[in-house]
RNA sequence: GGCGGCAUCGCCAAGUGGUAAGGCACGGGUUUGCAAAACCCGCAUCCCCGGUUCGAAUCCGGGUGCCGCCUCCA
């Protein structure tokens, strides 16, 4: 089977056929970063990641370019077009600081939250601010070819109008728009739709000279810059958040193609926005979790990674900590069996008939689901349903290694069987640490009163004792 | 008003014409000093009403309910 993608383009399942041959070149709209990402904003880019390890695995040379919005969009409070306050300017009044520390402050802890939960890297993450040359050209050439027009003082608008395909892929064509209903009606716009490619501000903390004068870029601008300068005019898959779709993605067509720069993506997808506890996230109701949140709350990030892929990127995941922790029991059974596989694979035994066929069989079932359309629920009720038949079986030797070759195959679009734990675990206190010394002496001594009695006494400060054929060992309770 | 999506066990979630995967939780076991972990057993006829078909969760028609986007938002 090869890989199919729902795209949203033609809102249909597709063969993903690349355009040059045995290579997939892929843009992925990335982070914007005025604040701490959110687990929604990482269940687009760990849907981005998944299918950048899909194609990975087909064999594919890959090109994966993630941006990132170092500009800041605008609010819109009450106004739209580039007349709102900045976001980064808001945050830089609110704390202090220069606009462009802050975006690189945040800009690192992206990075680091997308190492935690075992991202591969990118091939590049070019930065809006790095790029304006490039977008002024862009710019040039749309003026040129008659997509847009400056409004001398004010800036340069997209001409919507000048652009049939206005539309493709949202639906949102000029018909269907909802004229002003959203829209302050601009009269230096020739159309209240046009939208801003440059605009002049002097107030505004970010700026760079322009032919149009001092200014600063609109803000679907880099995406067809930057996936221009990094795949070329035409490449084989974009991804984004579905609020992405209109007008970000959509206006990104209209330039892009409107420039003469090539075709544009093929391939369009979209990751569904997630709820928590079945309600849009947001900080006012309490139910807004940065990834940094979750690390507090003391989950790996494998955890939280198997959480987010767990269900299908175009479904509306509800994410809840209740959910979350039964996922992390569920990789947690996943994790000591490649523990135990690992210990046997020393021994000297050798595979079964029977093992080695159902391996096969579990691989190519694997394969299948992921293929269509990113199955990772299927993907993962194949990889469970071995999970506990090796766990039965416990193959030694030779078997033990193929099963962990399995899993290996698995965990190469999953990330989260092999992955290391995130943090040593910190000391516990000298008090915890000796009443664990004498429950190991009062066991040693058969004393199960004085042993059940210090298990208790660890369990109210927090800490969870288990006694396994391997000894003992302790972990905190969350 | 326009565009799009969804409705399967207590919760999460596969399945797209052949008679309901999987995970978590729960109940009963094996094991364990006890417990935990692991393993075994058990646990749904698919929102409603019509229709097509030998056969439908899956196709068609009509309801009902929920959600997203329509220039901040992954």
């Amino acid at each position: 089977m090869t890989l199919k993608l729902w795209n949203t383009m033609a809102n249909t399942l597709e063969e993903i056929d690349p355009i040059v041959a045995g290579e997939i070149r892929m843009y992925n709209c990335g982070p914007t970063v005025y604040s701490d990402p959110h687990i929604g904003n990482f269940r687009s880019f760990l849907m981005a990641d998944l299918l950048r390890r899909v194609v990975d695995q087909r064999g594919f040379k890959t090109t994966q370019i993630m941006n990132i919005t170092d500009v800041g969009h605008l609010t819109t409070d009450d106004v739209a077009d580039a007349t709102g306050e900045d976001k980064l300017e808001k945050k830089a009044r609110e704390e202090g600081l220069d606009p462009f520390e802050i975006a690189r402050n945040y800009e690192k802890i992206f990075h680091d939250n997308a190492e935690q939960l075992h991202l591969r890297k990118a091939h590049a993450y070019p930065r809006a601010t790095d790029h304006i040359p490039e977008m002024i050209t862009m710019i040039e050439q749309l003026i040129e070819r008659g997509h847009a027009y400056e409004v001398p003082g004010v800036g340069v608008y997209f001409r919507v109008q000048s652009f049939d395909q206005y539309g493709c892929l949202s639906g949102n064509t000029l018909e269907n728009l909802d004229s002003g209903s959203r829209i302050a009606v601009d009269d230096r716009k020739e159309s209240p739709h046009d939208f801003a490619l440059w605009k002049i501000d002097e107030k505004h903390l970010m700026q760079w000279d322009s032919p149009w004068g001092r200014g600063f870029p609109g803000w679907h601008i880099e995406c067809s810059a930057m996936s221009h300068k990094y795949l070329g005019g035409t490449f084989d898959i974009h991804t984004g958040g579905e609020d992405n779709i209109f007008p970000h993605h959509e206006c990104e067509i209209a330039q892009s193609v409107g420039s003469g720069v090539g075709e544009f993506a093929k391939v369009w997808v979209h990751a569904r926005h997630l709820l928590v506890d079945g309600e849009k996230m947001s900080k006012s109701k309490g139910n807004f979790f940065t990834i940094n949140d979750l690390f507090e709350k003391g989950y790996q990030g494998y955890e939280i990674r198997y959480s987010l892929i767990n269900s299908h990127y175009r479904q509306p995941m509800n994410f809840t900590l209740q959910g979350l922790e039964g996922d992390s029991k569920a990789i947690q059974r996943i994790r000591s069996l490649r523990e135990k596989l690992q210990a046997a694979e020393s021994e000297s035994a050798t595979a079964t008939e029977d093992l080695q066929q159902r391996l096969q069989s579990a691989r190519r079932s694997f394969d299948d689901c992921i293929d269509d359309d990113l199955n990772i629920s299927g993907a993962l009720g194949v990889l469970h349903e071995e999970v506990r038949w090796l766990g039965r079986e416990e193959p030694a030797g030779e078997g033990a290694g193929q099963a962990l070759e399995f899993l290996r195959h698995c965990d190469e679009i999953l990330g989260v069987i092999f992955v290391e734990e995130e943090s040593a675990e910190e000391e516990l206190s000298e008090e915890c640490m000796g009443w664990i010394r004498d429950r190991e002496q009062a066991r040693k001594d058969k004393d199960w009163a004085l042993a059940d009695e210090l298990r208790d006494r660890l369990k109210d400060a927090g800490v969870l004792i288990e006694d396994g054929p391997e000894g003992t060992t302790w972990s905190r309770i969350r």
